[in-house]
DNA sequence: CTGCAATATTCAGCTTGAATTAAGTTTTTG
DNA sequence: CAAAAACTTAATTCAAGCTGAATATTGCAG
């Protein structure tokens, strides 16, 4: 298990690595975003420890940016006690879980096992969800209920690209571009469609409409 | 949030024009260097996209003309792929931000909400306050409780001017300039319909009235 | 090559809900 | 207190979205 932590605190840093390392895990250490950045995109981490507080990038620019290059890395985030909009806006970046500092090592052992545990789906080709799961082999959705779904191609790139994304309001315009490789549809219902034929097979909570602005996947209701 | 787009490429302005109007922002669409000036000096857009090659009068001149006349609008312009005298010309003239053709339309979002936030002085992501935060990418307000609220298009466009101007008192009128495209309206009460809304949606005390002259976001006492 | 089945796309009638207007109520202030 | 401004609620409306079915296309087996 290979993991790159990210905290710039000369101290707890380097304390941090050596505590991790005795628990089994090979870990890197980057002290600024940037760097961070570019190391995450080169390595192929199993877990990622981000300090949000770093210099030259911000971590929550950084988890971001990963994020939109569709890493999908495991991503735990070290905020600043009791500030909770840091928090959500960590989780919203696609932070898989965050710890307050500061906080007890053995904390961070459990929520890193602990984390590794529910995306171990992940490496398998498979996204993983709440309420389904998809296999990115046979193109299949599996339900809570055991229940199984075939997708078509066009039915699996467009749930592919929502799992992708959860949380954003994608516009049909967008999603018609990642889903079809070019084209500049003018009026056709085609998105409307699909997405109705993924509501019948996953459920119908599971895409909100936005009117006149898009569909968010796996936001929750208000 | 209102923009100017000064694009005179038949085909590339209309459809940056819907794509922009569908990620939420009032898009004015213009096509030659006069009639950009004369429509920025016009209306307070809240940012300009300015392509530099027009017909009439070239862009950098534009440029230049309104930030003599002490215009800090900010402005994003579009340069041809490697012209990087355009680009150090550009900023030379008061320009925020350069992207160069062709481009993904997902890079100028990006621009467009980096250069907006850092010339309202937030940080990225997500929109803060004291109370509760704004999810720009699932148009959700997120109040302290964990309570969640999902915002129509127009409510989430008059919220976010809210947020970006704090402390200011805002007129009706500017405010519908700012979140409908074409404004001269007769006496219609959808601002105060909309501000009922939002206090509905984030609570009471977070926009105050200050009759006769408009409404102030988050400003303490009076 | 032909025909069949699976998938993709279009279409049309129907439903929904955001935006707008309007009307009645409350608050402010001169 | 009276008039103006702002608030609130409710009704209307029409574009956006939904959806079942028809039609077109594609891939493949015979």
């Amino acid at each position: 298990m290979r993991l790159l932590l990210v905290e710039d605190d000369p101290t707890l840093g380097p304390q941090l690595q050596t505590a991790l390392q005795r628990a089994g895990y090979a870990v890197d250490l980057t002290t600024d975003g940037v760097e961070a950045e570019i190391q995450g995109d080169l390595e192929p981490y199993d877990l990622v420890v981000l300090d949000l507080g770093l210099p030259k990038r911000p971590g929550l620019e950084v988890l971001q940016n990963w994020r939109n290059r569709d890493s999908r890395t495991p991503v735990i985030i070290l905020t600043a006690r009791g500030s909770w909009q840091e928090k959500v806006a960590g989780f919203n970046a696609g932070a898989d879980d965050y710890i307050s500092k500061p906080f007890q090592i053995e904390e961070l052992f459990a929520r890193i096992s602990a984390v590794l545990k529910r995306s171990a789906g992940f490496a398998s080709g498979e996204l993983q969800h709440e309420h389904f799961s998809l296999d990115e082999h046979s193109q299949t959705v599996i339900l809570e209920s055991g229940e199984r779904h075939d997708l078509t191609g066009t039915e699996f790139r467009l749930l592919r690209y929502f799992m992708l994304h959860p949380g954003h309001v994608l516009s049909k315009t967008a999603l018609t571009a990642h889903v079809y490789e070019y084209d500049e549809d003018k009026d056709s219902n085609v998105i409307e469609v699909y997405v109705n034929r993924l509501r019948q097979k996953i459920g119908n909570d599971l895409i909100q409409t936005k009117r006149g602005q898009g569909y968010v996947f796996g936001a929750r209701q208000s």
